[in-house]
DNA sequence: GATGAATGAGTTTTCATTCAT
DNA sequence: TATGAATGAAAACTCATTCAT
């Protein structure tokens, strides 16, 4: 592993049990195993970490619904795909996650430069659920809903569990097989054409 | 406004948009007009302050939705009073509740003492729903699900949305009565026996 | 002496010595006998120790050759008087001198308003000596020089003194009376009116 | 243009407008178009940096104005000549001459080797100078001041409009010809022998 | 000759906290 | 109760310099 990388993924597990502002550089650096300085050379500074981290995140987790949803199947396959992507993911990727979801307020100033970047990047975890559903409701194996709505309802769950779970003072059941059988009984038909 | 009071509303106004870690107690001084020994006088260390904002939301919901659950009609409907009131509390509420989610790591430590207090509470809220819904299983309102499981997915639901909207990424639809619909739909049965 | 008093004379010598740049702020608490904290609550940067350097020593500059010019006599009187001072004034004030005289471009940057308030603060020095002049071209002390240029010209002798001592590489003789007298042959006419 | 004399243009620029410990060698080797590390293949340190500029400056100059006091005619029409050589070289080299005026202290250390070397450089500008005056005081071109003074007040003069020039606070008009002008009216008698 | 990754000492600055008033 | 000067530990970041390639 690089020096650099060696240096994010440090930086990804102290920001997540310890969040960006309470981790110093330094203890970045001792955990990668370099000299404080090679932080800077590689990233410039402490921001840069944060967005590398998340960059890298929803980049992959974008990648990854896309191709679950462009299976064959009906439109509910598809989406249940996705679903199952999105549990899986989140639990192999916790502190990337966590980080991602803690500190946007970093992500945000500036002119919005970065703010558009990460905007137009999560809009399309949205699109990718809504697309699911609309081609489900053509092909008959979703129930009428609000497409877009229920796209946000669907990412808002999943992000809702991640949260609860980072939160920590509460014992989270595993509740995969809940929250799949529930959107089924919520939104499947059960009745596709053909 | 008691000057220990104003020092509260602008460290939780402060909290919310930069972080406890990202907030100067001189700044929360200058924001609450008084001078920065004034903030340590009343509450003795910057943690305090946290665990104050923390502790007035949490007791304050867990009352709400202790109050929503008590009264009468059938257990659907005692856990709409729930989720209404549960949805309206968030809107209020909005800085304290992204304070309190967001700060947890800070109330851990400490051998525990703060992370057993504010497990209790927080259990209750677990708890009240998960009444609501054994009541409604009882009289006939609301589906066989696992109480406790679908007790947490409510939760986090709830939790999600306000997440979705902290996170100020994507902008939210308001979701309100299409969580209600939602839930009504996968747990109510129309049908409770009177 | 105040602490704030005695941070700036530390840091006045200080720079003066080893430049702006030079010099940490650690070093200038140290000698100056208070914490480093001290030096920013008092001073919030470096920079502005710097400015009030300057500040404090353009501005008792100004006062005093305003002062000398105003007396009685001849405009060449008037103007001898100034430059006694201002030779004077640079022998008991070449700490500051040097520091503010090598560190201007500290003083430059940023939209100018620093700099605005500088700039105007030099050209009274070379207007009070362009009014001793003309003074002087009016009761017939002074010959018909131009009166903005030999201004100038006043200022910059004075000023390459100050320089040529603080170079360092050279052994610079005595040479305030060969200045007054260096003068004194260019522009007096030893023929005033009356 | 070599890399190594690429490296000094681009030094003698940022220290000019930047100081010496105001510039970064990253930044020198930037503006240069070279990498950092053949910044030190060819100088050793930064310091050597400053030292050839310095170096290459002084040595020229006196040449220049050795040059300039050979010629034939009168002393005053030496004086005269290297008055005008200085008034012109400071115009073109203005960077190196701020850089050499401004960084001394840096050139000051060491046990005085380098400060030896540059102090001798200098005392032959006086010298020239002065030797200038002495040779019109034989032909009677000059009057009969101070040879060694004068020398040193024509050198101030000159090097006090360099820096109120590179001082920046005052917008300096053309004074070559004043100059010039200023000292013949001072020194020249008019009337050398035959 | 030329490079640029790597370093660690040093710099400016921030900040929670204390304490005399 | 309220203040704000003073502190010093710790933070982010800089930078001259080295060295393997």
């Amino acid at each position: 592993m690089s020096k650099k990388q060696s240096i994010l993924t440090a930086a990804t597990e102290l920001f997540a049990r310890q969040g960006f502002n309470g981790t110093a550089t330094s203890e970045i650096a001792r955990k990668a195993g370099v000299a404080q300085g090679t932080v800077f050379h590689h990233f410039k500074c402490k921001e840069n970490l944060l967005i590398s981290i998340c960059d890298e995140l929803v980049t992959k987790y974008v990648e990854g619904i896309k191709e679950a949803a462009q299976g064959s199947g009906t439109g509910w396959d598809a989406l249940e795909r996705v679903l199952w992507f999105s549990l899986n993911f989140m639990a192999e990727r916790t502190e990337s996650i966590t980080v991602a979801f803690r500190e946007t307020r970093v992500l945000q100033h500036e002119g919005g430069e970065l703010h558009d970047h990460f905007s137009a990047l999560m809009s399309q975890i949205i699109d990718v659920k809504r697309d699911c559903i609309e081609r489900g409701q053509a092909d008959g194996s979703i129930r009428q809903v609000d497409p877009y709505k229920t796209a946000f309802l669907l990412y808002i769950l999943i992000k809702g569990i991640h949260h609860t779970r980072a939160h920590g003072l509460l014992q989270v059941p595993d509740l995969n097989t809940e929250v799949v059988e529930f959107w089924r009984q919520s939104l499947a038909t059960g009745n596709p054409h053909q």
